[in-house]
RNA sequence: CGGAAUGUAGCGCAGUCUGGUAGCGUACUAAGUUCGGGACUUAGGGGUCGGAGGUUCAAAUCCUCUCAUUCCGACCA
């Protein structure tokens, strides 16, 4: 491809919304243009790196027997009717209406059109099983989208859904999937994880995501040194060990005064205890009723475990005021004790000792709360996030790390959820009517080229891996004027694509500084120059992006270095 | 939706406090000079100052409302 017929707008400036590295970059190196919040054109070398990352998702799901399909991104609201998403969705969902006011939405995913098309089409177990994919734009109206493409609210997802008789022929399909995704970030050129995603589910169903390793991800990840497990911090079990030894002998409930100590860092240093001695007293809403949750004074709460424990949809801190209102009581000196609403404590809060907690009094606190004693629990569970001194989940050693994790992939064994509420079934072999066992598979595709630039850049720019680099070799000619380095770059481009190099060439006539600033941005993995070496000793220039080592060859060698170079 | 901020040339910003000629950098156009790391000189084009209403002799500037965008929290590929 010639630069001057091509269509690159690469900027000086980063805009002022950018946040991440790779956003920057991919607004920098003209690979998108923001139209609306959360919605991108996409630009030719923004494209081809997304058509490269489509290929490799088609080739490798192809490879694993799955089939492509191609949906309509505009689905008949009746289908969400059926498995109750219509409403549940709320306001992610885009609706809309047609002229005749029937209700429609664009899809944020395709579950329920999939399901249709099979219940209608695949009646017999002899048609399974069956993997169909497609790569599609997909709408959801997230509440706040950033990161540019990374987290837009228009994306290009590619989504696979397979359909089995068996559970044992669901976890096959399930294993092909895992190891096709493997293959697929693999060859994009990226260090990830697969990390499970509810591990100690038995036999019931269970998902593993893939996490891009980046600074700048989303999603903590949890992974053990010993062993191979590794979990979203999100879904880490913490394990508890049941009869932990007294440490602490039985002494009587004490309050005392603590004036404007409301922290718990300020009551441990008042009280001269640490804050593992204290529990934290936290009142949640939920959509049925207000709840009290003790947890240890140094831990996290993790909401989504609390939310999986009581079985809730939404679950919120109260107010200050919402606490005054219908509990008379203030923040900073809530506790267990005579508290009027369930409350429920984390596991380790079992341990046979007493705590200080707030004495639900203004400007006091309890010493020596034993809550067996002292409180009535509602409940126990696993309410924290794991932490770096916590054993293993998996192995239960020691050696609990952390890293963040961009997602780029989902894969997700859904079991009958969709096929019951559908009421899409088959023949099995004695003539009885089955419901589909399902598994669903997502990669973000946008996402996966973003997830790449945020972990392949320098200071100059992008520094694309091979395989989905928009081109492979950057081919910069210095001197437009000079017609005989002219007709040498163009020979050598033709020879290029006649040898099966994808070439970018820089034709045009600019300064030679934006020409290499343009090239080190761009970042393809071999920049070719001809410059003064061409014209004193017919020599290029071959530069590696990745290493900026340059390196002077014969031009009539140029051809073979390249494409050995490119292998 | 809660909290915070910002809307002025394609992009990045100043000007707003203290009302009075619409600015800077970059990008763009033309000519000339340059030519191994985002060149220089000269001459140009480009703005309903997000929108509506109000105060005023006079509003980018003050007031009210509205829309949009961005940042921090809960959702997700």
């Amino acid at each position: 491809m010639k630069y001057s017929q091509y269509f690159i707008p690469t900027i000086k400036d980063s805009p002022a919304d950018a946040e991440l590295t790779s956003h920057k970059l991919m607004v920098r190196a003209g690979m998108i243009r923001k139209l609306a919040a959360g919605i991108y054109n996409i630009l030719p070398f923004g494209l081809k790196a997304i058509r490269k990352v489509e290929n490799i998702v088609r080739d490798e799901l192809n490879k694993a027997g799955a089939v492509e399909v191609f949906l309509p991104s505009i689905q008949p609201s009746s289908l969400w009717e059926e498995t109750g998403r219509w409403l549940q969705y709320d306001l992610e969902l885009l609706r809309v209406k047609d002229r005749h006011d029937r209700e429609f939405c664009y899809g944020p995913t395709h579950e329920e059109v999939i399901t249709d098309l099979v219940r209608n089409d695949i009646k017999s177990y002899k048609q399974l099983p069956v993997n169909l994919y497609q790569i599609q734009t997909k709408f959801r109206d997230e509440i706040r989208p950033r990161f540019g493409i990374m987290r837009a609210r228009e994306f290009t997802m590619k989504d696979a859904y397979s359909f089995d008789a068996t559970d044992a022929g669901a976890n096959i399909s399930f294993e092909k999937m895992v190891q096709a995704y493997d293959n697929i970030f693999q060859r994009c050129g990226l260090q990830f994880r697969g990390v499970d995603a509810d591990s100690g589910a038995i036999g019931g169903d269970f998902s593993r995501e893939y996490m891009v390793l980046a600074e700048s991800g989303e999603n903590e990840v949890a992974y053990c040194n010993s062993c191979d497990y590794a979990a979203n911090v999100e879904k880490a079990k913490v394990l508890y060990k049941e009869n932990i030894e007294s440490t602490v002998p039985e002494e009587q409930l004490e309050e005392v005064h603590t004036p404007g100590y409301k922290s718990i860092e300020e009551v441990a240093n008042f009280l001269k205890v640490t804050p593992a001695d204290c529990v934290k007293c936290l009142i949640y809403e939920t959509e049925e009723e207000m709840i009290a949750l003790l947890i240890r004074g140094d831990r996290q709460v993790n909401e989504i475990k609390l939310k999986n424990f009581l079985g809730v949809e939404t679950i919120a801190l109260a107010s200050d005021e919402l606490i005054y209102k219908t509990l008379q009581l203030t923040t900073g000196y809530l506790g267990p004790v005579g508290m009027k609403i369930s409350v429920y404590a984390d596991n380790e809060l079992q341990e046979n000792r007493t705590f200080v907690t707030g004495a639900n009094k203004d400007e006091f606190h309890l010493k020596n709360v034993d809550l067996s004693r002292d409180a009535q629990i509602k409940g126990y569970g696993d309410f924290r996030n794991i932490e770096a001194n916590d054993p293993c989940p998996s192995c239960g050693k020691h050696g609990i790390n952390f890293c963040r994790g961009i997602e780029v992939g989902h894969v997700f064994k859904l079991g009958t959820k969709y096929s019951e509420k559908m009421n899409a079934t088959f023949l099995d072999q004695n003539g009885k009517s089955q419901h589909f066992i399902m598994g669903c598979y997502g990669i973000g595709i946008g996402r996966t080229v973003a997830a790449a630039i945020e972990q392949n850049n320098d200071d100059k720019g992008i520094i694309w891996p091979k395989e989905i680099a928009p081109f492979h070799v950057h081919l910069v000619s210095l001197f437009n004027k000079d017609s005989d380095l002219m007709e040498a770059s163009e020979k050598l481009y033709n020879e290029l694509i006649e040898a099966g190099v994808e070439v970018l060439w820089d034709d045009r006539n600019e300064s030679v500084g934006k020409k290499f600033k343009d090239a080190d941005l761009l970042g393809l993995p071999l920049q070719i120059v001809f410059g003064k070496p061409f014209q004193e000793e017919k020599q290029v220039e071959i530069t590696e992006r990745k290493t900026l080592t340059k390196e002077k060859f014969p031009l009539n060698k140029a051809v073979e270095i390249i494409t050995k170079k490119l292998s």
